[in-house]
DNA sequence: AGTAACAGTAACACAGAGGTAACCAAGTAA
DNA sequence: TTACTTGGTTACCTCTGTGTTACTGTTACT
């Protein structure tokens, strides 16, 4: 009797467990690859920017590749994608409301990469 | 006078935000690819596991990327192997101090899926 | 004798992530 | 006329992350 209520809180708790797990796995398939955090983070700390600013921001990225992620990341509502009516024509990025929800995850990431380092290479 | 001192304040904030970027990406390198951070919220989450549970645990995983992934966990000082002197031996992982201070981030990003999947879902 | 559990390793294969370079269209400055 | 800027696209190629399957050696159970 105690050991089936036992087994079945195990139980839950593992069920739980899965479920958390899966929601970090969904995390991180959107912002899985080289360069999604990076991209997001230039956006982010300029509020707007454009394709050949995010370009120059995010050191050694190919503008192929910038502008597939881009892609992906308007799919995902992380990113805004606005055409400007200048010459020549302006594409400004800006985060989506939802997007902004990735700032707390992209600053702890931020300050753990920083401590990281240290514990690695020693300085 | 005031230009100058003004793009001498632009460049210092650039500098200051690529240096994030850089500590962004440091981060990442240690915990991207398909299997990582579920591994370390499978150990994290029971204190000590053994090889064949986070293998239970970490649906889809094979054995050989299992094995890979720690590798690069102990590398990377997340992650502590003992190997216990049973029968037959088993083997015992446990994140190292350093490894627990990822708590933070995994909870967030756990939350953060959770909010995400509704979004991009709807339920 | 045969089989199962444990913790892996080795060999092979493949999709897709990512790199490089050329190209486009429209306007504009030299 | 030529070259440059902006925001990409396209073709082509390489490489690595991941999957699949089979195999190892030791001990214990049947």
């Amino acid at each position: 009797m105690q050991q089936e209520q036992k087994s079945c809180k195990i139980e839950e708790f593992q069920q739980h467990q899965r479920k958390r797990m899966k929601a970090v796995q969904d995390s991180m398939d959107v912002l899985n690859g080289k360069w999604k955090i990076s991209i997001i983070s230039s956006i982010c700390c300029y509020k707007k920017r454009r394709f050949s600013d995010i370009l120059n921001d995010v050191e050694g990225i190919s503008n192929r590749m910038l502008s597939k992620e881009l892609k992906e990341l308007e799919l995902n509502q992380l990113v805004k994608r606005t055409v400007l009516d200048t010459q020549p024509i302006t594409v400004q990025y800006e985060l989506t409301e939802h997007g902004n929800t990735l700032q707390t995850i992209i600053t702890n990431l931020t300050d753990w990469g920083i401590v990281h380092r240290k514990k690695i290479v020693g300085k």
